[in-house]
DNA sequence: ACACAAAACTAACAATTGTTAGTTTTATAC
DNA sequence: GTATAAAACTAACAATTGTTAGTTTTGTGT
């Protein structure tokens, strides 16, 4: 039997550690002495260095499916959906940002089966993105720019909070939700 | 003596690799077989795998640098600069959109001495940046929005260009130099 | 005090890493 | 066609990698 909450201390520290230098460069040793132990010792609390990667990756993932089916289902308009997906990416990066890094940048060293579900997940958000921004197009609540730009420029800044954010002292999470959705989706000139 | 263009090969190969897996992941026996020749073969060109990194990441840097540091000079205003700023970065994506991986991803793979250089060219990079949308704020042609948020934003979605430029079939340069000036300065809504 | 589980340890493994030394092949110049 | 330089090769190294086996220590409930 593992004990969840000193697997979760690894998966913890795993995460700050593939943040300042990527899972690849990462050792169990780096690890272990982070944790104040010895390598072997990780092995009484996770199966395995894989594990924890897709752990810290394929939960963030869902989380971000979650989130983005309940608004995609919401009877709201698409600058309110736009809203409420900033938000989505403001919170989850406020939990954990350091996840977030791995989720980024090491999603291409999950083994094939979650390597595929994410890809998965990742693929229909996007499409879920984008269907929110054509149909605002159409209704003309959206400017008629090019749709794969407003995509990218809107999602790239969202998945970038998390190199961002933490290092902005005196930014509220309101206030921050607020500005970012006035310069997302306002423009700013 | 070192032949430069096979020199170039190598480091071309390695830019592809480093891209899709990371420096950390990458081995010279990776490389090697890219090359089609045997490991200890690319020492006949490259001092270490190291170097591979730092002329990727170096040459970039000091692309950006000389580029923002003439565009900071010229007489233009603010929002002339900002655009001058986003052609800058659509230049060089379509010119190394996969040296543009390293840089941003595995900077911090960089020795002691490069990597102080290329976090000063950076710090200084964001920092030019940010004078010119504080200015043009200040003077009226920037919309009042929070500063840093505006900066953030803009270039993150710039540095992440790298990896949507290349999926895209259909864009012609100048037409995603026009869309971006909109997107990103005009806004959406 | 005793039993039992949780969590640490030591020691070691097989594979892989970047790199070097020394040698052979391939191409170029005269 | 011989000399020279460029570019490949084979073989090996010392260090590091993720992981396993087996053992000891620590903590908890009764």
């Amino acid at each position: 039997m593992k004990s969840e909450s000193r697997k979760e201390e690894i998966i913890r520290a795993a995460s700050i550690l593939f943040k300042e230098k990527g899972y690849s460069a990462v050792t169990m040793r780096d690890l272990a002495k982070a944790m104040g132990i010895k390598a072997a010792s990780l092995y009484n609390h996770i199966d395995s260095k894989q594990e924890i990667l897709s752990t810290i990756i394929i939960e963030l993932a869902e989380e971000f499916t979650t989130g983005m089916n309940q608004i995609v289902n919401s009877k709201v308009d698409a600058i309110k959906k736009l809203e409420n997906i900033i938000d989505l990416h403001i919170d989850v990066t406020l939990r954990n940002s350091d996840g977030l890094a791995s989720l980024n940048n090491d999603w291409m060293h999950l083994e094939e089966k979650n390597l595929q579900y994410f890809e998965k997940m990742r693929q229909e958000y996007e499409e879920n993105f984008r269907a929110i921004v054509k149909n605002g197009v159409d209704r003309e609540e959206i400017k008629p720019f090019n749709i794969e730009i407003m995509v990218f420029s809107t999602l790239s800044t969202l998945r970038t909070l998390y190199l961002w954010y933490p290092k902005q002292k005196n930014i509220d999470a309101e206030i921050l939700k607020h500005d970012m959705i006035s310069v997302l989706l306002k423009g700013m000139v």
